[in-house]
DNA sequence: GAGTTATGTTTTTTT
DNA sequence: AACATAACTC
């Protein structure tokens, strides 16, 4: 195998496959490269079964890119690799062994907010108020807990307060309720392998035979539960390849711990150490930057980052007046890009928080530029959809109680806190689920409902069965006899719903309720099963990580935005931010901008932020600082070019929009149109007669035959 | 039990 | 400022 095209790190790193391995892998220096050929050379060279190489990363974005190089290189044998998300194959496990854990073969995945619902619903059992213990708090201890490997009976010993005890006794709740369900909240997916392979040593010595290669992306990333369970597969060979970079660890608030990267060499011995510090991907001017901000953190391993790259443009600080002037600001270079011949693909726009996304996008509405948002809204959180979500868990799951009480009376069929009552005692007093209590009443119409769907599940595809449970719930015919622009809009999102599933199926052929809804409990970003159009890229710094684009904007580079106030108070938190800080500025390969505004409007109220510190740890040569008075002169965002002003709307109308699809106007202000669009798009404020709007749909909603 | 109004909360980041 | 949940009324 030809490794030509490696430099003598990289190369080292592919060929050293026997042992423990830890590459030190600084940003942009070809991590993905050494991973995706070593997997290659593991099979082309040492004849290592595919099926004996496990792969693992943290989100699906990076599992997903990872598949397509490998089978680039490799063809299609390459689908014999594992290669997953650490959820994702927490799940694989528990689903070949269920049993062992007490489980169902049916048994659901509760997502976060199910969770939430969970704890509520505990809290109001034992007339706790939610004024003094905040829900999500709670819920975020329990869940640290399990990160911890703690669990109810662990955490007995950690009681000293009031209020640890009163979290004590939610969490021996929370769990039974789980456990009652026959449901899994996330963190179980990792928690459950660890105690099964506790409890059962010949599984996991199975487990240990199979992946006789395990390569962990990420490394800096992994929390206590995930050291355990990699640590525990790879025991018997212990050829453990972990790339990592402590630089890079941001996930401390869901327990990753960067010094499991840091102690490798302790934890296993004879280990390897590789670094790789020749970075590929950013001009000399970026890394500079990079280089600048990083060295003001203490906890770090020496490393070095250089580059043969040119030294390129230097890198731009503007100072915005206040956050739509920094919306303009980035509108007005991106049009100049693209006036050069660069492609919206490689344009992305990086903010530490998801609430700043709004005026971004408003100002690329305006400018009519096309983009997408990574991860923002959640397609899946909307109502309609987890409505529809729920029934399918209850049909496949019906013992799921937080699903089932989200979807008894919805659409409304007079089943309410009354009954509901009467359900649980019935239910506790003779120990059944809510919808085995279920015997009688009117409650025993949904029940019917369900009932009917389960019979019918198996000689369905995926798509009928959607149709189906639509139609037989009363949820379709509720929404078209509503009327209101509302209800098509969920119509919409629900045909949208409808689309992913024949996606699916034409991508899996025949696709069984149960593959579906644990593959969608994974993957929560619709985008994720999108085909991307040619579109600037918003989205947090968190989600960029593991990408690069040739030009990039840090928006609300602010004291209090990034860092972000939480965090200012301790030094790690702060050490945290700055770490994100870095992986937001090595995204960048050709060109960057570091934009703060002066003066911000966020929830209601206004404050004047100071620039972030990590612009003041930059040394001047490496900036070109960019005056705020520029913009006014230079950007053309009120002219009218694009504007018909013989167009005219009334509210009601039909529009189509060349990036977001149809949508109504509900609103007109004089030159301000508001328009709702289905889908991810929402409510948008338009400027009247902009070409990118055409009246009418050209063909008639879906509602008749959804 | 359903619909309306008032209140409160969110806004750090993800599987 | 926007949205979701809780409280209140019919």
């Amino acid at each position: 195998m030809n490794l030509d095209n490696l430099n003598e790190q990289q190369k080292k790193a592919t060929i050293t496959t026997e042992g423990p391995l830890l590459v030190l892998a600084g940003a942009g220096s070809g991590k993905t490269k050494v991973l995706t050929t070593r997997i290659a050379y593991l099979i082309k060279e040492k004849k290592v079964n595919p099926g004996s190489i496990l792969a693992i990363t943290f989100t699906n974005k990076a599992a997903k890119e990872m598949k397509e190089r490998v089978v680039n290189i490799l063809g299609q044998s390459a689908h014999e690799i594992q290669i997953s998300t650490f959820h994702s194959f927490g799940l694989l496990i528990i689903r070949e062994h269920y049993d062992k854990l007490g489980y169902k073969r049916n048994f659901t995945i509760l997502d976060s907010d199910d969770s939430l619902t969970m704890v509520k619903k505990i809290m109001r059992e034992l007339n706790l108020d939610t004024q003094i213990y905040n829900p999500k708090t709670i819920r975020s201890i329990i869940s640290s807990n399990k990160n911890a490997m703690i669990d109810s009976k662990g955490y007995e010993k950690f009681v000293y307060t009031e209020f640890d005890k009163k979290v004590f006794e939610i969490f021996k709740k929370y769990e039974k309720s789980l456990f009652e369900g026959n449901s899994l909240d996330f963190d179980d997916l990792l928690l459950l392998p660890l105690v099964l392979f506790k409890k059962e040593p010949l599984l996991l010595e199975q487990y240990q035979l199979k992946y006789k290669y395990i390569l962990i992306d990420e490394y800096q990333d992994t929390n206590e539960v995930q050291y355990l369970l990699t640590k525990m597969i790879s025991d018997k060979y212990k050829n453990i390849c972990v790339v990592g970079d402590e630089s890079q660890s941001i996930y401390s608030f869901r327990g990753a711990n960067y010094r499991n990267i840091l102690n490798f060499e302790k934890d296993y011995k004879n280990a390897e150490i590789i670094l790789l510090e020749k970075n590929y991907r950013s001009t000399q001017n970026i890394l500079n930057v990079a280089n600048n901000i990083i060295k003001n953190n203490t906890q770090k391993k020496d490393k070095n980052l250089w580059t043969d790259n040119e030294a390129g443009s230097k890198v731009v600080h503007y100072q915005a007046y206040n956050e739509k002037d920094e919306a303009l600001y980035v509108v007005e270079k991106i049009t100049n890009l693209i006036d050069k011949g660069i492609k919206e693909n490689d344009i992305a726009i990086l903010y530490r928080t998801n609430a700043q996304s709004r005026v971004i996008e408003e100002a690329m509405l305006k400018s009519n530029i096309p983009y997408k948002i990574v991860g923002s809204v959640y397609f899946y959180n909307r109502k309609e959809i987890k409505d529809l979500i729920a029934y399918l868990k209850v049909i496949h799951n019906p013992i799921d109680n937080i699903n089932l009480l989200r979807i008894i009376n919805v659409p409304r069929r007079g089943i309410g806190a009354k009954t509901i009552e009467n359900l649980s005692n019935h239910a506790y007093l003779h120990n059944l689920s809510l919808y085995d209590s279920i015997i009688d009443g009117k409650e025993i119409i949904f029940k019917n409902i369900i009932e009917e769907l389960r019979s019918k599940k198996d000689d369905l595809t995926l798509t009928e069965l959607v149709d189906l449970v639509l139609d037989k719930s009363g949820i379709r015919q509720e929404l078209i006899s509503e009327k209101t622009i509302e209800a098509d809009i969920r119509l919409e999102n629900l045909h949208e719903f409808r689309t992913i599933t024949k996606d699916f199926e034409e991508r899996n052929g025949i696709i069984s309720l149960e593959e579906f809804l644990y593959e969608i409990s994974l993957v929560a970003d619709v985008e994720e099963y999108k085909n991307k159009d040619n579109a600037v890229t918003l989205m947090t710094v968190h989600s960029a990580k593991g990408l690069e684009f040739e030009h990039v904007f840090i928006v609300g580079l602010e004291e209090g935005i990034f860092p972000h106030i939480n965090s200012i108070d301790s030094n790690d938190a702060i050490e945290e931010e700055r770490r994100l800080c870095y992986v937001a500025v090595t995204r960048a390969k050709k060109e960057l901008w570091l934009i703060n505004a002066r003066k911000r409007t966020l929830f209601g109220n206004t404050n004047f932020n100071l620039a972030s510190r990590f612009i003041g740890e930059i040394d001047d040569e490496n900036l070109e600082i960019e005056m705020v008075e520029n913009i006014f002169e230079s950007n053309n965002f009120n002219n009218n070019n694009n504007i018909d002003e013989s167009a005219e709307y009334s509210v009601g109308d039909k529009v189509n929009h060349d990036v977001f699809g149809k949508g109504y106007i509900v609103g007109i202000d004089g030159k301000v149109l508001t328009i709702a669009f289905s889908n991810q798009h929402g409510i948008k404020k338009l400027m009247k007669g902009h070409k990118s709007i055409k009246k009418g749909w050209g063909y008639e909603l879906f509602n008749k035959n959804i």
